[in-house]
DNA sequence: GATGAATGAGAATTCATTCAT
DNA sequence: TATGAATGAATTCTCATTCAT
């Protein structure tokens, strides 16, 4: 009696997080072409049929490794309110962001996603790009939060992609800081600092 | 009629000089893992043995590379004045930081100084790194910089070294995109949101 | 309600002869070589393990496959009368063959049966072989034919293998054409010219 | 003192020939698909990395084979005089073709040719297709050749084309018989039996 | 009979590096 | 200095075949 199709559906999904999770970590630690295939398969312990089995390329791999991220990442994001105070809203990304720095397979998610992320959605010319952004969660989130913020004056003025740009650009800087000393030797940065590049500099009150 | 020494020698180090700066285009635009010897020998019109002839291996060559680069960043970096008010010298670093936006070579460099110099060089301790930061130019003058400020009072309070890593990070993201997008495309980012990273919020007049 | 005995082995043979008629589709296009398991796994809508329990490796798969091939050929070949005049025998030879090259499925037979076949039985020394080629009615059918054609003096005089490597070469030739150019483009050939082959130059009247 | 230009245009040929040579013989023998790039550079002498300095692929290695093969073919058979007597040009076409057929490497060049030119120039429409025959010189000729023949009314009637086709495809089967017997066992097609195929079968005097 | 996961040997291709001149 | 041929190990990818269920 064969095997049900969800059986094979469960064994599948196995194998393939186990080596997407490897080749996350891998790519994020060492880059994706530093990384072998042999290298993955082997940390993954499976054969390199296997992995054909499941990806096309090494290049599929890394596409829906990408996908998987930029989901999670997505979702999670979520969470975050964006109805209330934007200052509020700052602090709760940033914390956010911040405990995500605490977990090495997170770190490795958000650098993944802001390394791959970066290269093709922050330099955008201005206002109108709103509509990219509705499939850019995190971009997305943060463009409103400051235009709310310079709406109500706390938030320094200017073209909210500047501070977009430093932002993220900041964070992968940090992620990468955290991969590559590990948990231990990194030091969490401050959350002020990174609400800081928001602030109006200007006495306020909330 | 027989060159003389000097000329040759000229000759020599256009050759080099034009592999150099073929490789640090490369590096910069496509990694260095990416690029082969053979795309670099084939951009500088050189042969594989000429190659070999002026550096060791590819390694050596991003060594040299690398070698060269913060050379020549750190005696960039030499002009801006310390003794000055830490706001003006600041000023001063983002507009000298902006103008290397403007060229195409000179953007290639910050990013490789950012960028091989990110991994080893930000996430130390604490305090007492100030020794390594001697033969680091840009983060020890950085760090001058904040320190100053911080005593005025006019620089947020906190760890010298997290807005050091929000800022050169937020640096080598700009330096990516203006890469990847080329000059035309390229929105130059305003001074004052690099500025406004390290600014205390209260009032400050100059 | 369980299905007979009959049902099941009726089942299986579809299978089976699903596999075979895509292999032979195939194999005809595009090579043994060329095509994968895979492949025809996929296009049969059949698993691998299926295809094993039919079949012991790909290369059993050609050997049941030209078996069936040859089987069926030589049993439709029995249906020219020999008796008859043997010009009738050869143009009835010639309507049966380019009546093949009008359906899909026989041209493949067609071309599959000269291709193996041609390569093993066609260049043999000389009239001894008449031996061998009991087992290979079509050459044993041409063979007779001619002989009995060059013995009333109607075919034109020679080895007759000569004529054999000759007329079934152009009929693989042609099967070719068909295949790879289905049948809209592929012009029929004419029986003249097949038959033109065998003719002595001479009048001759029937 | 590096070698000069000729030096390494030599060092190139020799080495390119000598893994074309190989590659012709090989894939005649045992198909495209079957052949290995391990076979041919072992057989040839050479490592893979060399391998793929003259070649850019598997690929790129048959096409310039057959673009030489085409090339050397259509100049060999620039010869046969066309300006004669069609049964004489004929004549000479098959003198000249049966004593490639005596050649162990004008055999592999043959086979090739047609195998690889058969599949795209033979089954065309009908009369027009005159021009693309301009680049297929062995083509052409035959059909200048049968055109005459039938004006004279030497050759048998009917679509040029038919007789084409059956001619070449008779001598790729020759060929093919003549690689894999070898020289000694593969007995010489009989001159005759080839011309018959074009004769009208009446009297006639030239 | 039937499924598709899993294997591993081998194929095509790349690339840093060495060598002869 | 300078050339580019030559190497060989490593890398990506394919595929016939086996296995557990």
């Amino acid at each position: 009696m064969p095997r049900s199709k969800e059986d094979f559906k469960e064994i599948t999904l196995k194998r393939k997080n186990t080596i997407l999770e490897t080749a996350l970590r891998l790519f994020s630690l060492y880059g994706y072409d530093t990384i072998s295939i042999d290298q993955i398969t082997k940390e993954s312990k499976c054969s390199h049929g296997l992995f054909y089995h499941y990806f096309n390329s090494k290049q599929d791999l890394l596409d829906q490794l990408l996908k998987t991220v930029i989901h999670y990442w997505n979702k999670e994001i979520e969470q975050i309110d964006l109805t209330q105070n934007p200052l509020f809203a700052l602090k709760d990304l940033n914390v956010f962001v911040t405990n995500y720095l605490k977990d090495d397979v997170k770190t490795y998610i958000l650098y993944l996603f802001l390394t791959f992320h970066l290269q093709k959605n922050i330099p955008v010319p201005k206002i109108k790009n709103k509509e990219k952004f509705k499939n850019n969660r995190p971009f997305a989130k943060l463009f409103e939060i400051i235009n709310k913020g310079q709406e109500l004056g706390v938030f320094v003025e200017g073209d909210p992609l500047d501070y977009i740009r430093i932002y993220f650009s900041a964070l992968q800087g940090l992620a990468y800081s955290r991969i590559h000393l590990g948990a231990k030797k990194f030091k969490p940065v401050n959350i002020d600092a990174l609400t800081n590049i928001f602030l109006k500099k200007e006495e306020y009150h909330v």
